[in-house]
DNA sequence: CAAAAAAGCCAAAGCGCTTTGGAAGACTCT
DNA sequence: AGAGTCTTCCAAAGCGCTTTGGCTTTTTTG
């Protein structure tokens, strides 16, 4: 059923029926009820392909995902593509997923543009001076990124968390607690987050004239075994720290686990406090000790984002206005005094 | 620079520069290598929104992802992403989204096939008598299901891997160690593969005289806490096993905690082999005790799948073969020989 | 060497929608 | 009543590609 047989079956012109439906005003009320209904009845949807030829428009945002042999896609991603999905799904809008290779990310943006082969794009995990966040931003197709870049010459719309105000006021706490020495194992330091976090840190920590060791600082990939290595080289040195921030709950299995196998406990000899997006298959009271996190769920952000890049696709939003997320501490039984 | 224009510049007709472009034989070879040459120089790409219309081949391949606010991912979904967009970016193919609503996922799958949105789609975790097999079967687009239906009057094409094979071997492992009074902790056995994990175990024991007592399986949604509980429960009734195989790495963290907490330990008091879907950011090797696995990479399962679709989709693939891939079983430190 | 076959190309008709530029009729004013 | 203004609808022109059917020109064949 296609909107030529529905106009004839209607004995309209296939103007009034492509206007009655789309909702433009120069068309009788009750004709359009008409229209409506017997669109309804027949189960008539237009054609995407048509539409999309006629309009430019898709109805989908796109996502250039970098892969590679030795590219691991955080799971963090799923999380977020579950509040994406979700907000996406009441709008009937869909999500393309452009795998490209890792360093070269260029050619897939300029491609799915040139293309036009969606409405909108996303940007996650920004680094300093984003070039995907300045390429987008030439090309022009509307866009968010979810983060923060900095360093670029122009503004541009991003929702992101507080990542220098969660791990401040965690590191604040554990300074108040009797803490000296911290130390911090974070994610990967050329993505923008992980700066965030680091200067967090070191502001708590000059607030009180302390600075955060260059031993006491490590920056590697979210992984349990990272975790695990981080830690046992911190905690095994010649001055080791007495309490550790850490960037994701999966190093964190990492960091108990080490602090197990050198006979140390959490929160006696070291505590700990990591930061949780709230994944529903590990949390942080569940571990043996509960653990104190900053928590932001990342799957709110993702419905977040779902919902501004609609606005931005239909016009309802528009300039460069950047939203920063306050992010929860949330205290649990892995933190206490600094050990005498 | 659209094929009107290309083709006015080549002194030619669309036909013949669509034709030479697209591979047809009735087109000198000279003129195709103008063409091919003129395009290239110009970085002519023709519009997908009008091929698609024009042929209704969208190169891109569908996933209806059930989403709600109730609904978890799974992270596993990541690994395998990873793997299918591993081999789709080398095909140029990209991967839509749609998301749905969890309980109503049919008509979004009779949208995307109505609509022509993609050219094939896949179909994870399927149950017994998936319905969403038989309706994607019946509506005749290209498919591939990753893991088997069961009960199903036809065949279809699939990609699984040996579940209960694998299941099977490693209860035999235990019962050879001399375990009498084997557990499963399982994921949710609406699901197929679940299924024949159990199918597995019960196997394996019953060629010995065993059975697995009703209350040592139980079948949970997969994560750290629901490990941990299931594991208290079993320890902590009046006949606890001695040997527990777990469906996935995630709910045997929560396994390896509640042992613990227990104050037993692992293998000395109960041995623990889990399936190993290879994630990069938790490794068996890694657990306290290393933990005895069922491995299969569910991302190699990604890229297989991609090539089986894109395959169909160029009709290189027909009929409903099913293939079905060996699961390794590795030994490590989490498994020896029954208490006394 | 003429007839038949093959090769190489083209014009034009879709694919199914949106949108421009009117046109016909109904209403409002003076 | 005639001029102007809405309201409501339509015919037709795209959007950029593929593909059908046919027309030349060249090659093959008996």
């Amino acid at each position: 059923m296609n909107l030529k047989q529905l106009a004839h079956m209607l004995a309209l012109s296939q103007t009034t029926v492509s206007r009655a439906l789309n909702g433009y005003p120069e068309v009788n009320e009750e004709t359009r009820r008409r229209v409506m209904d017997a669109a309804k009845r027949h189960g008539y949807r237009p054609n995407p392909s048509a539409r999309r030829l006629a309009t430019g428009k898709t109805g989908m945002i796109g996502y250039v995902l970098p892969t590679g042999a030795s590219v691991d896609i955080d799971p963090h991603f799923v999380e977020f593509l579950s509040g994406l999905g979700d907000y996406a799904r009441s709008h009937e809008l869909d999500l393309v997923l452009s795998p490209a290779d890792a360093d070269d990310q260029e050619t897939t943006y300029r491609r799915i543009v040139a293309n036009r082969q969606v409405d909108a794009v996303y940007i996650s995990s920004p680094t300093p001076a984003d070039r995907r966040v300045a390429l987008v931003n030439t090309l022009g197709i509307p866009f968010i990124v979810h983060g923060r870049s900095e360093g670029l010459d122009f503004d541009y719309p991003f929702t992101d968390i507080d990542n220098e105000g969660a791990f401040h006021e965690a590191a604040r706490l554990l300074i108040q607690l009797g803490h000296r020495r911290l130390a911090l194992i974070n994610g990967d330091d050329r993505e923008t987050f992980a700066i965030h976090r680091e200067r967090g840190v070191r502001r708590a920590l000059a607030a009180s004239g302390l600075e955060l060791g260059e031993r006491h600082v490590c920056s590697v990939a979210m992984t349990e075994e990272n975790g695990y290595r981080a830690t046992r080289r911190l905690l095994e040195d010649g001055d080791p720290p007495t309490a550790i921030a850490c960037s994701s709950l999966i190093m964190a299995l990492g960091v108990v686990r080490a602090v197990r196998d050198l006979g140390l406990s959490i929160p006696g000899d070291v505590s700990l406090i990591a930061h949780d997006d709230v994944f529903p298959w590990l949390r942080p009271e569940n571990f043996s000790v509960p653990l104190s996190t900053t928590r932001s769920s990342i799957r709110l952000a993702g419905a977040r984002i779902a919902e501004r890049l609609a606005a931005r696709i239909s016009g309802l939003e528009e300039g460069a206005r950047g939203e920063v997320w306050p992010v929860d501490l949330v205290v649990r039984g892995s933190v206490a005094g600094a050990p005498a």
